[in-house]
DNA sequence: GTCTATAACGAGATAGAC
DNA sequence: GTCTATCTCGTTATAGAC
């Protein structure tokens, strides 16, 4: 299995590691925006027009980068995930939450480059949908266990929302109620607000101790789409039970 | 008062009201990372060396579209926010995050400037920081309302949150309870991951009916920060009343 | 076939002399 | 303020090395 064509093959997967790499360090330093194919060029030693054999375009090279991106998250997200497989919902909740802060303030650039602004000029391709929809993936999951078999009080729907939820659970889980797969979709939006929000500094002078804040933030998060379960048919006071780590 | 000295004041004003307007258009062209000085300049039929007058440097034109865009987004809130001054404090909550939501869909670029990524080698000055503050005090006023005198059930702490909790509390609210007050910051940041995803792209080919989407999970943000009351003694259900608009 | 290097294009930014 | 020479960019065509 490896003769010549596997050098070849090898050292193809080499050179194309090493343009991302360089791609990945000048994304650090000026941004998805000003990302240069000359520029990676001259940094490795070749000639810009090289780089055409590996990446058709600078769209491409941008392409390759955020699905990188995704799938480096999404990892992340689920070895932790698979740390935790036997816990309850909603510590693997929050294991899961946690690695997806963890892995954005290890890789702020690359955050940005998936969760920041859109680059001027570019439209990422279907290609990206896969790779982007990982950590959602793995929330589902956790909330498709706990809901397995009980039937756990939920948050009403407005009429209004009733065909847009019905739409979405048809598309992201029809075994879980509407009312769940609507709270999933926000809080999967909300998530990626506070990671958002410690990472581009809105939270400066604001929030010292982030890591406490968040991870009680993405504990409420879990009481959102029913993970926290209230007593079925005890003394349900509003304040949920108990949030300690 | 309106002399060769006023004239000249108020030509200022509107030189410096075009390189504005120019600069805007520009950031939608190509985002906040390529916005130069020169071009502006040239759209204009300046010289570039003219605009320094204006501007000692391409940051601080960037400052004040950053300020300017806090302003019109805060004056959008506060607007929309008297719209309803007499409405329980639920309505109220909803409004300003429609509003900021709006804000946002009409002006993609501006909002991205002030919570899309950084821009690369761009720090910003303490002068934004008030007028990016104006939603945030906003949504603490109302919760500051509903809060007046009633002593409503709230989520619990975890113990590692209670100094920061109390540090964030004397820094924004001293009168409301340190719980209300993180669930507030967090809710904060969790509004605009929703205005981002929706803004940036995550929710194409996954939210379709966005308005009734939204308004739901700003509904379901009131309620984390105890904006609807569950009755105070009676049976209370974990399933919220109403949504109903 | 696979890769790299040379050269060139058209468009845009930049620097400095005038 | 103006003009010009010089840069960078993405991209392509072409030719030669392995």
């Amino acid at each position: 299995m490896s003769t010549a064509r596997g050098a070849r093959a090898r050292a193809r997967i080499e050179v194309t590691a090493a343009i991302k790499d360089e791609a990945r360090s000048q994304l650090a330093a000026g941004g998805a925006a000003k990302l240069s194919l000359r520029a990676v060029a001259r940094e490795l030693g070749m000639v810009s027009s090289a780089l055409y054999r590996y990446f058709p375009s600078r769209d491409d090279l941008l392409t390759a980068l955020i699905i990188d991106a995704y799938d480096s998250l999404g990892e992340a997200a689920e070895s932790a995930h698979a740390r935790v497989a036997g816990a309850a919902p909603r510590e693997r909740w929050t294991a899961v939450c946690a690695a997806a802060r963890r892995w954005a303030l290890e890789r702020p650039h690359e955050y940005a480059l998936i969760y920041g602004s859109p680059v001027p000029g570019y439209t990422a391709p279907q290609a990206t949908v896969p790779p982007a929809a990982r950590v959602g993936l793995l929330l589902i999951g956790i909330v498709r266990d706990a809901y397995q078999g009980k039937g756990v009080a939920r948050p009403r729907l407005p009429a209004d929302l009733k065909p847009e939820a019905q739409r979405m659970t048809a598309d992201l889980a029809p075994d879980l109620p509407p009312e769940v797969v609507t709270a999933l979709v926000a809080a999967w939006a909300q998530l990626y607000g506070l990671i958002s929000f410690e990472l581009f500094g809105q939270f400066n002078r604001l929030v010292e101790d982030r890591e406490a804040f968040f991870r009680h933030a993405a504990d409420q998060l879990a009481h959102g789409v029913g993970l926290v379960f209230p007593q079925p048919t005890g003394t349900a006071a509003k304040g949920p039970s108990g949030s300690g780590s």
